[in-house]
DNA sequence: TCGTGTGATGTTACTTTATAACATAAAGCT
DNA sequence: AGCTTTATGTTATAAAGTAACATCACACGA
């Protein structure tokens, strides 16, 4: 275990911090290019892929975007609720949720082992008013 | 609304079908091609997007991929079980699930509007035997 | 300390997935 | 029928992701 791609990773995880919601790989990529141009996408899915090994980051499926772990730490399943209008993604820990959808597919016998739940619809601030974010 | 796509529509619900497990957009497309060897992508992609409009097909967030509704007919929320071993995926109605997450996400002042619930993990074939399916 | 092996990381080139923009054609209306 | 509207098909290209291999940092023994 090395720590040559720990700087990149770090990097990385800076930016979807700052960035307002998720990320492609691409966006990460081309923000990157401006202080590394040189940089190639292998290297962005390299350390996002280790980020997201270790719970740091995780992939928004539904959007093919990526988001800075907002419970940051501990591996967890967690609930994504994706602004169709903003485009802002919330994370929330659900674990009672997990665990009955876990109980629920584990009736016909399947055993889970990762679980994708993205909700999409409209946040409070978008229904509310029409600022847009 | 015309008539036009929807031999199309329907050559495409019947490869699904007959598929074992989920297709990917370009799967579709080389099995079109044996019959309309000029065929392009859009012409597929059109055709999912209607059929996945009118509920008759879902699209596999996790997995880049497209089944036909094991449900037939009406739009209902589903969870989808993946079989990460043998690829084979399993359509499930759980109204209660999906309110429960609706209700959730609503705590928040969301207003959820599509559901993303797919489990990762062992079908109870692979878990318990070498078929490989 | 220095060589050497090991495994993560970076690079090149490419594949797969998806869509913008425009051309075409079908159905409805008068 | 001729015009309007809107879905559909085509061309071309963009976006997302990865295989395969080269490179380099670190660990370990001599």
């Amino acid at each position: 275990m090395t720590k040559r791609g720990e700087k990149m990773q770090a990097e990385i995880l800076g930016l979807l911090r700052a960035a307002g919601g998720a990320q492609s790989a691409y966006d990460v990529l081309y923000a990157l290019r401006v202080t590394h141009p040189k940089i190639a996408p292998p290297t962005v899915y390299n350390a996002l892929s280790a980020l997201t090994k270790a719970g740091r980051v995780h992939r928004v499926e539904s959007l093919k975007a990526y988001i800075a772990c907002q419970c940051d730490g501990a591996h967890h399943a967690s609930v994504l609720s994706i602004c169709d209008a903003c485009g802002t993604v919330e994370e929330h820990l659900a674990p009672q949720l997990v665990k009955t959808l876990s109980g629920f597919v584990e009736e016909t016998g399947f055993r889970p082992q990762r679980h994708v739940i993205e909700v999409h619809g409209t946040c409070s601030e978008c229904e509310a008013g029409t600022d847009g974010h």
